[in-house]
DNA sequence: AGATAATGTCAAATATTTTTTACATATCGA
DNA sequence: TCGATATGTAAAAAATATTTGACATTATCT
């Protein structure tokens, strides 16, 4: 499952938002810190919803958030 | 699970790129063609993979084929 | 040193997505 | 009318995402 062909800017984005931690993305999100921590290490493709939702925290659109790098 | 804060484009989207069916676009994107009719749908969220692989086959950015509408 | 917070990880349980198989309906041509 | 195709649906199994509880490490602060 591992080695997903998308990549995502959420650490990036948690300093930029005052060095927000895991753990309060995943109260704004209404996920658990395991969780943001396994999507922001790219452990696993998270349901577009989820995708959807960490993108709004960050007042972001998604694919500013996630990006796509299909294989050959 | 229904009632998805996301709604979609795929059967607009299919209609513009010559009547490609469900079948066709889930043999495109590797995923069955239930899941692709349950996606458009909207009976359950997609996993943000299969979302980009789906907007990839039409050359759209993922946020022109799904759009997020959170609640109040 | 001790306490606290943040992060990474893990295993087991739960929830959700996706597949498989199957059936029903509707439409379209031959 | 018959056969083929497209779509909607459903139930069970399989795969994947998410939660829960726990433990380790690192950094920071007093």
């Amino acid at each position: 499952m591992p080695n997903l062909p998308i990549s995502n800017r959420i650490r990036e984005l948690r300093a930029q938002h005052g060095e927000m931690t895991q753990q309060e993305l995943g109260r704004l999100v209404g996920v658990t810190r395991q969780t943001v921590n396994a999507i922001e290490l790219g452990k696993y493709s998270p349901s577009l919803e989820v995708a959807f939702r960490i993108a709004c925290v960050f007042k972001q659109p998604l694919e500013a958030v996630f990006h796509y790098e299909p294989g050959p």
